[in-house]
DNA sequence: TATTTTGTTCAGTATTGACTAAACTATTTG
DNA sequence: CAAATAGTTTAGTCAATACTGAACAAAATA
């Protein structure tokens, strides 16, 4: 297969490791962005990407986990195939979402600590609950936008 | 000081490691968000953080590039006092921002190797170049709104 | 200038975590 | 039922990196 096309898969391991991904899963998920037919077993993305039944069997159970891959069941076949889910995209950026509040609860348990302090030591963590706050919001907005787009 | 604060600073520096801040980077970010004064220097914070002088001094270097803390300069003194930097979430935000482009343009990079593949194959990147486009796109402008919002 | 204070750099340690090979389990097929 | 196939789990290896103590450098103070 295509020298190209694994070069692309390795850059985008990547981009994705520093989103906290292993590389191998990023690479699993690169792989099924671009692969044809679109559904991939167990042994054909370990003889692809050069990576062991071991590593393939743990990382697509983590990315399965992640809701960014699918099983796909194979009627009379016990074999394991594999694909991007539909909707891995927003998943992502919901996952995003969530992100967002965890630290703005941060910021607010931080100001019921800071409860009697005085406003000037109390000020950091109140413009970090706004920003997040606000962000949290109007993107839970764009992101509901974004959907209803979508299906038009 | 406070027992309570203190685990407060780890809980952020935890959250934060999630985003790929080394812990001690997290605990520093995290004491300076609630400490009294704001301002401290490298022997105080390895005093409270119970961290070594060696690590303050590389974490707090890590943490200047990234703009989220900055150096205060002390007239007649050659100690370095460290402040969380004002604006240092919307810098945050803003990094976020620019990993977004980071994946739109690895989504073009692939549609560009898949410039002759029939649309069936080519559709996962579309969607997920859409959906990144669509993000850059308008966060920019809910970025915007954010900052002069915070003007008034 | 000598001493003390402050911070950085370096070398080494310890921990974490990705990855593999091999043993094991389960399922399908002969 | 036996043999082959597919996948998971486990134990162990290797590499990356966070962290420390100690040596070092630079600057302030005596």
């Amino acid at each position: 297969m295509p020298e190209e096309l694994l070069h692309f898969v390795e850059e985008f391991a990547l981009a994705y490791e520093g989103a906290g991904l292993p590389r191998s899963a990023g690479r699993i998920l690169g792989w099924l962005m671009v692969c044809d037919p679109p559904e991939q077993n167990a042994a054909q993305l370990a003889q692809v990407l050069g990576a062991s039944k071991a590593s393939i069997s743990t990382m697509t159970r983590l990315l399965v986990q992640m809701h960014l891959i699918e099983r796909v069941p194979r009627r009379g076949s016990r074999q394991a195939y594999f694909r991007i889910r539909p909707g891995t995209w927003s998943e992502r950026v919901r996952q995003g979402l969530a992100g967002l509040s965890l630290y703005k609860n941060l910021a607010e348990k931080g100001l019921k600590l800071l409860e009697k302090a005085p406003p000037a030591q109390r000020q950091r963590l109140e413009e970090m609950r706004d920003l997040y706050a606000f962000f949290e919001e109007e993107l839970q907005g764009l992101f509901e936008r974004y959907q209803r787009r979508k299906g038009a």
